[in-house]
DNA sequence: TGATATATGTTACGTTATAACGTTGCAACC
DNA sequence: GGTTGCAACGTTATAACGTAACATATATCA
């Protein structure tokens, strides 16, 4: 499949930062990692599940919850979906760009330097606290536009 | 309540470009402009079905995916809900950024100078083909961070 | 007026997400 | 050893968001 990557390195860095990787949490981030793409909680819960790793919802949310708040993975907020972060080694709170394929889900994390949104000096100027920001651009990747 | 908006000016607008409002449609709108924050569509639905104005979610989706197509109004990704568009006049297309209040869902809508983002370079050099970008910042608005 | 397109109604269902509360397992401390 | 504290996980129920499929009604125009 394409665009996998090979989890070990991402789980030897989450785990040399003192993370707990539970089984839920290890092999939910293991999925997201394989596929590449990104995953709607439900779907997870299928293979989850079918492991004896949590049967509900509430399981899978949880283990995704840890995982974003890690800086592990991010959810796609355009897609209801996550994704395994690409540069895990950046901490907790980096916020990426994402290219978001709409047809594979293929997701590719671009650095955008900080402020270069210029949404900064429009809160500024609102008197608005930016907390968190999302750049989200849906499209489609170069697999999918020239099949 | 604070940050609402006269809907007339809005609907003159949007009758003046030939788009059909009818009464689902127009009151959606209104709730929305009236309210002047991000709205989710059962709540929209609840007002609505009140007033013998559809009893279903389909209506609300219906009436709302006109808005969203015509420019009349905008989701918000981060909350799965919409909101009134604050510059109607610029047509179907325009896509601006967004200030979100986590606390009482007001939007302040933004307008970058198009391509400040950056997101178009990264997509290129990653052969990724844009068709929507969503940009997004959630945090708080100067009344709730100032109470 | 009849043909066509647009809008709405209705039923049923699928998907995403969280609240509330109980249980388990492990480690620190006396 | 007992117990206290805490983080993770289980369980149940439900809230919130969204759509498919098909029927009916209303507008528009040749």
């Amino acid at each position: 499949m394409a665009h996998t990557h090979d989890p070990a390195p991402t789980i030897a860095a989450a785990e040399a930062r003192g993370l707990r990787l539970t089984p839920v949490r290890r092999r939910t981030l293991e999925l997201l990692l394989q596929s590449g793409a990104a995953m709607g909680a439900y779907d997870l819960l299928g293979t989850l599940s079918a492991e004896g790793l949590g049967k509900t919802p509430v399981s899978v949310y949880r283990a995704l919850d840890f995982l974003v708040e890690n800086g592990l993975a991010h959810k796609i907020e355009g897609l209801n979906a996550f994704v395994a972060c690409g540069h895990p080694e950046e901490g907790p709170d980096h916020a990426p760009a994402f290219l978001v394929c709409r047809d594979c889900r293929h997701v590719e994390e671009a650095h955008l330097s900080p402020g270069s949104t210029g949404i900064g000096k429009a809160a500024k100027s609102a008197g608005f606290a930016v907390e968190t920001v999302v750049v989200e651009a849906l499209g489609l990747c170069e697999n999918c536009a020239t099949p």
